[in-house]
DNA sequence: CGTAAAGCCTAGTAAATCTATAGATAAATA
DNA sequence: TATTTATCTATAGATTTACTAGGCTTTACG
């Protein structure tokens, strides 16, 4: 279950995906537009742009626009930056790699064995899928229920 | 990120399903030799009794063994017991269901259409892995490294 | 240069969840 | 009835999550 910072996190990335030719963005309205807690936000874009996923400006005529084209940010790129990782377990981890204190020997341990197996999936999903991709599907879903209802009138 | 406790679980049942003919373990016993904090285990246990991964006799000649052969028993069923989901998000939950205060519309969010594809990778995953494939890869994982070892002597 | 507008940084707090423990109770067996 | 074993209630400590306060630094512009 990914965390609320996560899902604050995608809402204002998408709303900055929709700017027009990354114009930058305020904190404050970011917050007020998707309803995200403003100090929490904040903490969360800094994140980001830690993460090399925003650019920030200061002073006047600053804010936040993505590093990137939006079909160039994965969510898995997201996601490491804010849960800190996507590994099951530890001992998968490539960022915060630690050996897990429970299993013994590493190479046998069954529960690693089949978590490569998990591992391997979410990362293979969450690379391929991008931020372009979750704006294309929003609109598609927006545009089929338009249709859909335009029919029914 | 699984939790320890999935993990003492995973750990418990490995141990339960190597018992010959489902002869049944005490809590004591599994604490010790799995080194796992005896009160917690039994909470563990009983959990996953409830959810019908396990079976118990109490008294005498009592203890914990397993509902069925370790063929039958998933991880995504372990997990959904402890963890009490696999959802990345509560609004495609099939056990825990509930709208994310978040998203507006739950039809053209986003986030819920990218997270579909993560739901149904974690879940066929999940569900196609046993109980009793983790002990195979263990076993062939050990088997596999005595052969290196032999060669090598 | 000075001032206002913005993000940046440090610190901390309240609530929830995770991990774990204690002690009493109920059921089964002999 | 006595013993063995799981079950229930209840709670405490540790960690994580979600969020807030307030001052600092950088930039633009008059």
């Amino acid at each position: 279950m990914i965390s609320k910072k996560t899902k604050y996190a995608l809402k204002a990335l998408i709303h900055l995906a929709g700017q027009p030719s990354n114009q930058p963005i305020l904190i404050a309205d970011l917050a007020r537009v998707e309803n995200i807690p403003k100090k929490f936000l904040e903490f969360i874009l800094l994140s980001l742009r830690k993460g090399g996923v925003l650019q920030s400006r200061v002073g006047k005529g600053g804010g936040y626009f993505l590093a990137a084209p939006p079909s160039a940010i994965t969510l898995g790129a997201i996601i490491r930056i804010l849960e800190g990782d996507l590994a099951p377990v530890q001992c998968l981890s490539t960022t915060n790699y630690a050996s897990c204190e429970e299993c013994g020997d590493e190479g046998t341990c069954g529960i690693r064995l089949v978590m490569i197996d998990v591992d391997t999936a979410l990362t293979t999903v969450l690379d391929g899928l991008t931020l372009a991709e979750m704006i294309n599907r929003s609109e598609t879903a927006r545009t089929t229920r338009a249709n859909v209802v335009d029919f029914t009138i």
